[in-house]
DNA sequence: CTGTTAGCGCCTTCAT
DNA sequence: ATGAAGGCGCTAACAG
């Protein structure tokens, strides 16, 4: 079978420990004996088996990274973020990737554990009031992307201030002139406890009651994630009496969804209808659509850094670090017509 | 710290063979015992440690897929397949992302060992000639989606047939009427050895030739994947005397960069310019895009089926599976004007 | 049916 | 500076 750190140790000449110290860059080996061994090692094409050694040394050597939908864009650029970030140190990524609520809980209660990871990021999926606790004392360093929670405050986080974003999305079309804007977004009530969707719809709402425009229900509108549940949303809003000059939707997924509904019923865009969307996802830049900017890569990559400096120094002490969103503005915003 | 079998048995006054048994659901242990034994786990919230087991099996549990540019959609959609697949085996997967091709031969030489993984999975990396000893020497299972390579005879492959592809999107266009027909793809020499553009090329040249039309060079243009490259590309081939009147792109987020192209040049699709694309990834229904459809999901799920198979029974013999592409017929295509 | 024992491959003292 | 020995947590083979 493959080589063993025994058999390189043998045909070296010498104890397997000077081998394993070899290994390890100790200090505590001849020039010549190192020599040696390296180049048996070499010779025998051998590799130290990885589960053998993080046994011995009671570590993993990997972080396990929870996500909800990976292959969603704005989840999958954060994810990026993770990967990069992660490559450069001697942890490996495991990836849980959360489909139902039952595997979130699954995830939840079985990942946390220090034979399975040194250390857990958890992307964009607040725990509850349940599994605060167990998280806490779970032994194994956690640290939470883009997911808050009022009694999370002793927990490590990288957030982003989605209601201040909601304020600054329905700003801008109040600015163009807009009073009547319709809000679109996942369900508010959901059963993984998204809170981006619920955010950016109090910032809607703070923003138009600081413009003094009434909150109109029929503006509102919630559905599961997806373009197409979007689209339908967005048909029925636009078809109302005294349908919504504008639409901000909660991600730039359902902002697609809100223009194909605006081409179904020969909107035009901006003209007809404006749109904005949260994310800047890729494919936003392509089709012009104004949006909210997320630094999604970085949230990632700073939630790994975070998570290495805490394995680094298990006295770190806790943090929140909040990230900034900002609007970018193209083409599928302007003025209301007259 | 963390309960071990040794706590289990201890505390459930067994010995720690009765323990494991339970835990790997042997017949050979009384209802009674077992029950015993499982109250115990429970109460001590006792979870095995996977790194003993997969040491002391002899097995890694996991199995390795080398990808490249996993975040681009249609990798991004194979591996949804694997991921979904795996799910419901005893696998874990863990991810080795190729951006460079010193990345790819790390991972080529290093990956495929039995300390690492128990099976390999390659996706869009054709193994170089010097690969294939390696690859199948390994020792290590080893089954290619979307590679392939004459010397691959012997490996296991889950493929598609990008000639007749590449034929079939450019006879849709023939059909038509176009006469003047582009090529753009990625640069058909690459570090990665990626075939696709290259075979795709082929059949695009075949179709041509039997419908007794000259290769023009200046139809022709390639440079690095994406969208901003194949807009330039576009640009450059739309802009000469006696332009195309259709292009073939490679991918869809080339035809992407295309219909920027012509958007910038104000041409309109498909009146102007017919634009079909490859792969069908999400977006290209949302933008109407005509396009080759792969099984994307779908090779990724029959490669881990092929792997599974292989590692439940080594004797299998070495398959190679065809997965077939259909052309999607959306509003980008259209007959040239007179 | 069940307890005991011998590894799996490596790291880490402890002597020397 | 180096060899030998113990142990990480678990499985499997062997006695009972």
């Amino acid at each position: 079978m493959t080589a063993t750190i025994r058999d390189v140790a043998q045909k070296a000449g010498v104890g397997l420990g000077t081998v394993s110290r070899v290994l390890n860059n100790s200090p505590l080996v001849s020039e010549e004996t190192r020599q040696r061994v390296l180049s048996v090692i070499e010779k025998l094409n051998y590799v130290p088996s990885p589960n053998a050694r993080r046994l011995s040394l009671g570590k993993t050597l990997n972080v396990a990274v929870i996500v909800p939908f990976f292959t969603r864009p704005a989840e999958l650029e954060r994810l990026r973020g993770v990967e990069h970030t992660l490559l450069e140190s001697e942890y490996d990524l495991v990836l849980y990737n959360v489909e139902t609520p039952e595997q979130r809980d699954a995830y939840f209660r079985d990942v946390p554990r220090r034979e399975r990871a040194d250390g857990v990021l958890i992307l964009s999926l607040p725990p509850r009031d349940g599994d605060v606790t167990p998280l806490k004392k779970a032994n194994v360093p956690v640290v939470l992307i883009d997911a808050h929670h009022p009694s999370l405050a002793s927990l490590n986080r990288v957030i982003t201030d989605d209601v201040a974003g909601g304020r600054t999305a329905t700003q801008h079309l109040l600015d163009l002139g807009h009073r009547r804007i319709g809000y679109l977004s996942d369900l508010l009530d959901n059963p993984f406890n998204f809170t981006s969707s619920r955010d950016r719809y109090l910032g809607y709402r703070q923003a138009l009651e600081a413009a003094g425009i009434a909150f109109q229900p029929s503006y509102h509108g919630q559905a599961a994630h997806g373009r197409y549940e979007a689209r339908q949303l967005a048909v029925r809003m636009l078809t109302q009496p005294d349908r919504p000059s504008a639409i901000f939707a909660a991600s730039d997924t359902q902002a697609l969804g809100v223009m194909e509904a605006a081409r179904e019923l020969s909107l035009r865009v901006p003209e007809d209808l404006s749109v904005v969307g949260y994310d800047d996802i890729e494919i936003a830049e392509y089709l012009g659509l104004t949006t909210m900017r997320q630094l999604l890569f970085e949230s990632g990559k700073r939630g790994v850094e975070l998570l290495l400096e805490i394995l680094a120094d298990p006295k770190t002490k806790p943090m929140c670090e909040i990230l900034p969103a900002e609007l970018v503005v193209r083409g599928t915003t302007a003025a209301p017509r007259r």
